[in-house]
DNA sequence: CATGAATGAGTCTTCATTCAT
DNA sequence: TATGAATGAAGACTCATTCAT
């Protein structure tokens, strides 16, 4: 208990009440996660308690989003980092959010709900959309994406990811059936990035 | 609740409270959305009048769904039927829907709101789902389409559109843009329907 | 109950609240003087009650000012002007205040601990020391009061008056003692506020 | 509660939370300085640190009453001490007080704002008056002073020279008009405790 | 001596709903 | 039909105090 680093999550009692957070978001959504059911689902006997470890509903709401973002980045990352090429890349990003489902069905479902509720502007959210834009801008440099809206499509590829991932977190199917529907949704949108087939020889 | 002597949205006063209901989802999202804020924006001066003609929020909320769904099927109906085959069809869908926030933009963002927060899991929403995958399987059917699977495409387009269209519902463009944005998703829809193109002149 | 002129502090509940409330400060102060605590004295069953009436703590405080102010208004007005000269009516003031604490000691008490806390910043309590400064510049430009700072003297005085009221409000004395202690201080206030008297023969 | 070794303020600690106490106090008012904003001010951790020094609330606020008495003596008592006679001393206390504000404005504020809430009816408020009365009372045997009632006099002429202070106090003026105000404020209540001058000749 | 996490009652406010009129 | 006052639970948040370390 002592000498420990300290990170942002820490002290013991964040960390639990930031998992009962993410858990409670996750089941009940985060319109009706209140600080009394966090408190009771983590086993507190106050909301005194949660107001005492942060600042208030903002601040564990960041929270929440930092430790899922951890938890989601120590996961996909990897998987992305080993694809090679644009299209490959994304394909990793597609297949590996999906997959992350079977890992941490909670953080997913929290995430998304959080996201949905646009309660979290922070740079969590609209970076992710910043990142798939530039990669998309860089592949359609490279030549390996067609020439769309590299901003609509992030904004919209994206949003339908969460969706898809959402439905699957709501009862998560088995792995084989997780991968299946990752390379699904991977598929549809390889080609929707892809470019202009017709165009070329013409 | 016995006797509903008019029609759908019936009696005037329910249309004025449905009307207005709507206006304030879209201004300050649902979760916002209270009786009073509702009542004081239909120039109520009580909440009972509302509870008193819907049987509580849920059915406040169905019925805005409701009337939200004619207005965007009497706008998109037509532009949708008088295209041809099925990627005409998908794409008339998508550019009619972006087109529609020129035209209604309150009930474009308070439908999208709705449906985020999964508050009208009705028929309404699935119905829209639904519709879209059979119209998916239908074109696979006819070899216009790609053999993806029809429930996860149609799940990750809607909503991706959907996001596209709160977007820009929020700051509605001129219609030059909102056309431009149409198309732009559309071919991106289209794209990703598309059956695959090496596999044919093979 | 109808047809009812319906006038600021009315709606019967409004003005039972404001009573309520009136009481509940002048008894245990204003820091201490919750909605919890005015509810219970008003014998209702919910601070919500309170909330409906009342658009927060400040609007109901303004409201209890209102009260107190036309009950105060009504009982030293008429006193005041009864009097003649500049001189006089400083001691009608002074005394009717006094002799106020007889008829309605919680709305003294109540009304010098907002004033004491100022939580009423409105044009009642600063209007008050106005007044009662411009009285002094008149009476001054009339030859009866000396050539003392009269925005100084308003403030010393009327504080040290509220003090008193304040005291007697406590444990009201019987009306002789009272007038007594009215007479007294007007006395003073007379005195400090005279003409040097040693100018005039020299 | 037991064996206090050290003397009053004792301790380094109690001296330090005193001095942010008194500062909180005057910055945000009695009814805001909760003991979060005074650890925070004084650059303690938690709030314990103040419960383990002090033994309530009400423990603090009188070390924050005694630490301001012993500063205000130390410039008052001197600058009183000096006068001779007991209107010279009256004047002399009304000044020095006044005079105060330029030097321990905090101190000032701080120590009214408390009186004011009645937080300390301890030995240290009662004691002034009751010395200030006594004051009146010896300089009516001498026959300096007029035939009033010294209790009612002392109550309404220092509570009022607390208003014209605190007034002061809250946006501390320059010396030479602190000074004015003192002179001023001093005539009026030599004026007002003065023996009534029409009764000697006739 | 000192810490700081924990407590639980307390603050005001908002909410959807009910009910007598 | 319509009204609007009443309800009471729930909302986030603050507070002074306690206690094991």
């Amino acid at each position: 208990m002592l000498m420990r680093a300290k990170t942002f999550t820490e002290s013991g009692r964040r960390a639990q009440i930031v998992k009962a957070a993410i858990e409670v978001i996750a089941e009940v959504g985060f319109a009706k996660a209140s600080f009394t059911r966090i408190a009771k689902h983590a086993g507190l006997s106050s909301t005194g308690m949660i107001s005492y470890h942060f600042a208030g509903k903002d601040d564990l709401l960041a929270a929440c989003v930092a430790e899922i973002e951890e938890v989601t980045g120590a996961f996909m990352g990897p998987r992305i980092d080993a694809a090679e090429g644009h299209v490959a890349q994304l394909r990793a990003y597609v297949e590996s959010n999906v997959a992350l489902v079977g890992e941490h069905p909670a953080a997913v479902r929290a995430l998304i709900d959080i996201v949905k509720n646009g309660a979290a502007q922070s740079a969590a959210v609209n970076g992710r959309l910043a990142l798939v834009e530039e990669h998309f801008r860089a592949g359609q440099a490279a030549g390996v994406f067609g020439p769309f809206d590299a901003r609509t499509a992030a904004l919209a590829l994206m949003t339908g990811l969460d969706a898809v991932v959402a439905t699957a977190a709501a009862a998560p199917p088995d792995p084989t059936e997780l991968a299946r529907l990752g390379r699904e949704l991977a598929g549809l949108y390889v080609r929707a990035t892809a470019p202009d087939p017709e165009g070329d020889p013409a």
